[in-house]
DNA sequence: CGGGATGTGCCGGTTGACGATATATGTAGA
DNA sequence: TCTACATATATCGTCAACCGGCACATCCCG
């Protein structure tokens, strides 16, 4: 699962949300980084929707125009929750190495170089 | 930057490394969930490498096998951490979401459904 | 009447991950 | 001895996903 992905997954996961509302909380989400574009929303929704991630909410029309709302299924949940500890396990994972490696002074740091790698992740 | 990416900055972020140790690097990080393919690897090195993230630390040979190491490098380092502190804050906030409408009774969320999306992430 | 926000949807290009495959040496077991 | 496995690097073609761009439609404001 990529960025995007994730990002759309969150964006829905405390309450459904329609196509457009979605690029625009995601921009919230992301503090403005992200600016998904159409192509990868719908490209994304399809593709989510055809893995039972998420489903269709409601289909109304407002103001003469079509919205379709799209909540996360409990598959999706669980996705997205599996997903994001994953994720976060990786990302402090990342950070505790860059920071020891900053805690050492350089030259011969032979021995403490490379601490039993197994088992570090929980 | 995909998952695989992340791993391989990862698994080099404390101590340079060689393709078929960052492989089993990548595996224990991961708790074996993750088994990196050789070309899987040595595509996305060849790549870190065209993009200055990684820089080929040694070559030399032992027992007959070339062996060449990559390390990361100053903006190797700083991508990784700018990754990994995105990530994390995509994934917390991600359950956050997943937890808050767990901690909700069924019917009439409405007024708490939907707090100022904008800001949350630092 | 024009432009911008709202809203959904498709197409083609590019990138990156992946499985398969090739090559080569050292070590352990049948 | 011969075979199988671990070590070690590298290439190829395929496929999934992301992305920019475009098209279409309605509403509101100036």
């Amino acid at each position: 699962m990529q960025e995007p992905t994730l990002l759309l997954l969150t964006a829905l996961a405390d309450a459904p949300r329609h196509g457009y509302a979605l690029i625009q909380e995601i921009a919230a989400i992301s503090d403005g980084r992200v600016k998904m574009r159409t192509g990868t929303l719908y490209g994304a929704l399809d593709r989510l929707l055809g893995q039972g991630l998420i489903e269709v909410a409601a289909e109304e029309v407002v103001d003469g125009r079509a919205r379709r709302s799209y909540a996360l299924t409990d598959a999706g949940r669980g996705a997205l929750a599996a997903e994001a500890g994953r994720l976060r396990a990786v990302a402090t994972e990342a950070e505790r190495r860059l920071t020891k490696i900053r805690s050492m002074l350089p030259g011969k740091a032979g021995s403490q170089g490379r601490p039993a790698a197994g088992g570090g992740l929980s």
